[in-house]
Formats: structure tokens, C-alpha cells, sequence
DNA sequence: ACCTGAACACCGTTCAAGT
DNA sequence: ACCTGAACACCGTTCAAGT
């Protein structure tokens, strides 16, 4: 009766890509905590389960986006030696992150094992075995690496200022003697610089460094 | 007409303390995706708004948890140099959120500007300013410390077989050759030997590794 | 294969009301 | 200060129904 058939369910060219796209785009102006299947609706103008059918479940959607970011990062024309290169892939991945709102965070949620996420596993891993005296070490030393990238990363995307400001006021001087002498280091916003440092520290001591043997044999 | 007046709202005893308690129950039966204001109030026999009233809003009692997880850690009676003390803090840490189901994504989740994870914090910056050429150094070593470690201990608590397996499974020899040779190192679950791996190669050049002067001056 | 409506069982937050 | 009921505006998932 009040039902107009003319214009009623027909195809109306949705595609999965389509769908990421638009769910950045709403990661991009609402944040993560506000990205859902009816926002990503809205913004490709059909109803919600337009979009659960194709992404099928929302753990699904982000790690498609996650799969996303990771295949922004270019993993060839790597500058200079072994070390260079590993930081250089790293420091790609930081700026991929970095490019979208709260891209760390939405990486770190989701190890997606697909195409983009291996390949840059790969290449990073291959590099290291350059200069890492085992290949376990190697491997070890690419997670060391990741975790310490997604962590500052995440710190510099999670709103700064209010966070900062809180542990000024609360880091005393007589409790805290230690922290508050370093305090502006502590919540240093040179996050490359500190990013430059975290990864060479750890580039360092890499040739040196051997897993220990299992039991003393 | 249908009420009993007798048995209707009165006070029942519940502390701030004892909803967190309750919260930590919550969190170790079901998990932290289904840790919510509602399931702590069925845990402790009172309405959902009791539980709100208390902890005023879900964020702060996943702070004040994580703050409490925090707490667990001694700080006290540390061995050895300062390499080992740090190393020994970072452990105890891991064990103190291995404690718990979820414990590193609870940690990971807010940096709560209070005063167990402010000790902790200044605990670990304090023996570092020991081995560390500048303080700023040992600041930004501190960060890399932590990092790495909610990043392996996040690993270790996310459902383990399923990733390793999906990875296994996907890691071809043909396309990702270095990353499937050393495949078993990749995904060990050594967490131990692991992070004691990754602690020690942190340490190792943390005494050698300067932030890089700013400008060529 | 693609798209929708409707219903389901959940959320956290807010506000007025009780003691 | 403490506890509750009720309502609000949201979620993701599921299922039957359309083309």
C-alpha cells in the first residue's frame, strides 16, 4: 500500500573497496571509537546490512583496514646498508600510520595475516638477516621493532596535550624526584626524534645480541 | 501498591574498592570484551547505576584497574646492577599483568596518572639514569622498555594457536621465502626467553645510545 | 550475489527520584 | 553520600525476505 516498488531493493554498486574507503573516511572525521557499520552506512547512503554483508563482521572491517594501511608502505628503492634500510621500512610504516587517525591503534588491534601485513614482514625480517647474527634473532628483533613503532605511535596519536598537561600537575617533586627531573624529556612531542632513537638503540646492539641458549649445555 | 517498602533502596555497602574487585572478577571469567558496568552489578547483587555512581564512567575503571595492576608490581628488593634491576622491574611488570586475563590490553589502553604507575615509572627512569649517558636518554629508553613489553605480553594473552595457525597456514614458501624459513622463531612461544631477549638487546646499547643532537650545531 | 527491514540482546550515559 | 528506575541513543549480529 504505501509501498513504492518502483524504487525498492536492487543493486546499487557497493564493493568491498568501496566500503573500506568510506570507513576511513568516517575513521577520519569521527575517530575509531565512533566507526560503525551504521556510520559507514550513512556515509555510502544504503542501510547497515548493506554493509554487514559485505564485511561480514566489524573485526573483519578493521582488520581490512588495518591490511590497508600496512600495503601504503613502499618496500622498495631502501637507501644505504642493512641497518638504514630496516629503519627506513619502519619509518615508512610510522608515517602510513601516522596518515590516518588513530592508524596505530587500529593496527596494533588486528595482526591481519594477509598479503600487505607478510609482505612487509618479510622484507623487514630479510634485511635483518643481514645483520643479525642468527636467524631467530632476526625474527625476535623485527617484533622488538614493530612493538616499539605501533607503542610511540599510538602515544603520539592519543589526543597529546591532556595527557601531558595531567602528569605535569601530578608528578611532584618530592614524590617523583627522578620523573620530574626529566619530565619534559619524559613527554617529549619530537616524537621522529624519539622514534630515530628508539629504533637505532635497538638497530644497535642487534649484530651483538644472540638469543640465549636454552639450558647451560 | 505493589510495592514493598520495606526492603527498597537502601545503602549496601559498596565501596569503590569492591567494584573494581568485582571488575577483576568479571575480567577473568568472560574476558575484557564483555567486562561491562552491567555484568560488575550483577557480580556484586546491585543495579547498573550503583556500579556507575561509583566509578562514574567505564573509562576510569579501566584506569583505575589498569592503576591497580600497577600496584601489584614491587619495587622494592632489586638484584644485581642497574641492567639487572631494570630488567627485573620489566619482568615483574609481565608478571603482574600475565596475572591477569587481558592484563596488557588493560595496560596498553590508558596511561593512568597515578601514583602506582607514576612509582613504577619513576623506579625505572632512576636505575637508568645509571647506565644512561644523558637523562633524556634514559627517559626515552624507559619508553622502549615499556613498549616492548605491553606489545609481547599483548601477543602472549590474544588467543595463541589461532594467529600462529592462520600463519602457518599462509606463509608460503614461494612468496614470503625469509619470513617462512624462520617461521617457528617467528611466532615462538618462548614468551620468556623472548622478552628476556628483547629487554637485554634493549640494555645492551642503552649505555652507548645518545639522542642525536638536534641540529648539526 | 546483493540489498533490505525488523527484531534481538546488548551497550554507556543521563536525570529525576528516593533514603 | 549512596542507590535505584526509567529512558535515551546507540551498538553488532541474525534471519527472513526481496531482486
Amino acid at each position: 500500500m504505501t509501498k513504492t516498488p518502483g524504487a525498492a531493493t536492487t543493486k546499487v554498486g557497493i564493493t568491498l573497496d568501496r566500503v573500506v574507503e568510506a570507513a576511513f573516511v568516517v575513521l577520519q572525521r569521527d575517530g575509531i571509537a565512533k566507526l560503525s557499520a551504521r556510520a559507514v552506512a550513512a556515509e555510502l547512503n544504503v542501510r547497515m546490512n548493506t554493509v554487514m554483508w559485505h564485511i561480514r563482521t566489524k573485526d573483519r572491517l578493521l582488520g581490512l583496514m588495518a591490511e590497508s594501511i600496512m600495503g601504503e608502505v613502499d618496500l622498495e628503492n631502501l637507501p644505504g646498508d642493512w641497518r638504514e634500510q630496516v629503519a627506513e621500512l619502519l619509518r615508512r610504516l610510522r608515517r602510513a600510520m601516522l596518515g590516518h587517525r588513530d592508524g596505530a591503534l587500529l593496527v596494533a588491534g588486528t595482526f591481519p595475516v594477509e598479503p600487505n601485513t607478510l609482505a612487509f614482514s618479510e622484507r623487514v625480517v630479510t634485511v635483518l638477516f643481514e645483520g643479525c647474527p642468527t636467524r631467530k634473532s632476526a625474527a625476535w628483533t623485527s617484533w622488538s621493532l614493530f612493538y616499539f613503532t605501533l607503542g610511540l605511535v599510538q602515544e603520539e596519536q592519543a589526543t597529546p596535550a591532556e595527557l601531558h598537561d595531567r602528569l605535569r600537575e601530578s608528578v611532584d617533586e618530592r614524590c617523583f624526584p627522578g620523573l620530574h627531573s626529566v619530565l619534559e624529556d619524559y613527554v617529549s612531542i619530537d616524537y621522529s626524534e624519539r622514534f630515530d632513537f628508539g629504533i637505532e638503540q635497538i638497530l644497535q646492539s642487534a649484530p651483538t645480541t644472540k638469543p640465549r641458549p636454552h639450558a647451560a649445555s
